[in-house]
DNA sequence: AACTCGTGGTG
DNA sequence: TCACCAAGAGT
């Protein structure tokens, strides 16, 4: 039997009971193809009902505000999805009269929306023959048929997009797509994939050379950098100050409270050199140390070694203050909710 | 084209 | 503990 057709028999018997699987409403599919890029279905599902229930139709999302949907995506991390998700369904309600792509290629315009997910939703959704390659895609297709060129490198990216649309072409798309995605994850697993019980064991060349844990090759180009974060929590008792973060880094546009970043470990001292403390009333206030060990907050290009700093004073005058009742409006990073948490529980 | 973007699970 | 990974995309 053909690859495909062993791959969609599988499924038949096997396939998961995903709550968008109930759905070929391109709209639901693309929210649920956006939150779970680069993450778990079960870190993702909760997030997908909060949208689906928030934002019923692309119109709805399109005349949040972005805020709103950060708040909504608040914790699932990669924001730029929020955000690109946010834009394009304006674009789609503003530019597209509201009507939702239909094609690869249209879709591919989309913001946030890259070779995968517009291969998922145009096969999903309308049952065009484009191949999807994910993470597990990698893995089955590197497995299967040995190939060792590293999946991150531009060689590998476009050689196995061409291999995975080449054995897409006699099957259904829909079902051969989140066949070979689903049997990715619970069957060739990354590790301990379940060999024994495999339905392409026979044919699979890793299996018979013995190079299953080998594969897929990924080269590693990481390296981690170290940032020192210092937050100003300034309290008068009912409130406190809150800025939004801009520029392109990480969490733009979420919420944080003044923030004052170091190359290196700064003491109290060093700390109140800063311009922060220059010029205005935060001169001479009592400062005290929430954590006395670092936080670290760990990202996947960088460790965030963050200490907090109370600052209790009532007299503040030329900044704009947010009522802690109301602070849980705001989106802001895991790392501050995380503190908040704590620091409302003392 | 290398680098960046979050958070959580796994062994 | 730590490296690796997760329905990738933008710049």
């Amino acid at each position: 039997m053909e690859f495909y057709k062993i791959l969609e028999m599988w499924y038949l018997n096997n396939q998961r009971n995903l709550p968008w699987r109930n759905s070929s409403n391109p709209y639901f599919i693309w929210l649920s193809e956006i939150i779970l890029q680069q993450t778990r279905i079960q870190q993702g599902l909760d997030y997908y009902k909060v949208f689906t229930e928030h934002y019923p139709t692309v119109q709805d999302l399109a005349n949040a505000s972005e805020d709103e949907v950060l708040k909504d995506w608040q914790g699932l991390g990669y924001y730029s999805r929020a955000r690109n998700l946010h834009f394009s369904a304006q674009y789609i309600c503003n530019e597209l009269n509201g009507k939702f792509p239909t094609t690869y290629k249209e879709l591919l315009k989309l913001k946030g929306v890259g070779d995968y997910t517009a291969s998922a939703i145009a096969s999903i959704c309308f049952n065009e023959k484009t191949a999807v390659v994910d993470g597990n895609v990698y893995r089955v297709l590197s497995r299967y048929f040995n190939i060792d060129i590293p999946i991150n490198s531009p060689k590998g990216i476009k050689y196995f997009k061409e291999l995975a649309q080449e054995l897409i072409q006699n099957a259904n798309p829909k079902n051969y797509n989140q066949a070979i995605m689903d049997f990715g994850s619970m069957v060739c697993k990354p590790q301990n994939p379940t060999c024994e019980t495999c339905v392409l064991a026979d044919g699979c060349m890793a299996k018979a050379k013995n190079l299953i844990n080998s594969l897929p090759v990924k080269e590693k180009k990481l390296k981690v950098k170290n940032k020192f974060f210092n937050f100003i929590v300034i309290d008068n008792g009912e409130s406190t100050i809150i800025e939004k973060r801009t520029g392109n880094g990480i969490w733009k546009n979420l919420y944080q409270f003044p923030l004052i970043e170091t190359n290196e470990p700064v003491n109290q001292e060093t700390l109140f050199q800063h311009d922060f403390f220059k010029n205005n009333e935060f001169k001479n206030v009592d400062i005290s140390l929430f954590n006395s060990e670092p936080w670290i907050h760990k990202l996947t290009h960088q460790h965030l070694h963050t200490h907090f700093w109370i600052i209790n004073t009532n007299n503040i005058k030329n900044f704009e203050l947010t009522a802690w009742k109301n602070i849980d409006d705001y989106a802001v990073p895991k790392l501050i909710h995380n503190f908040l948490e704590e620091y409302k529980s003392k």
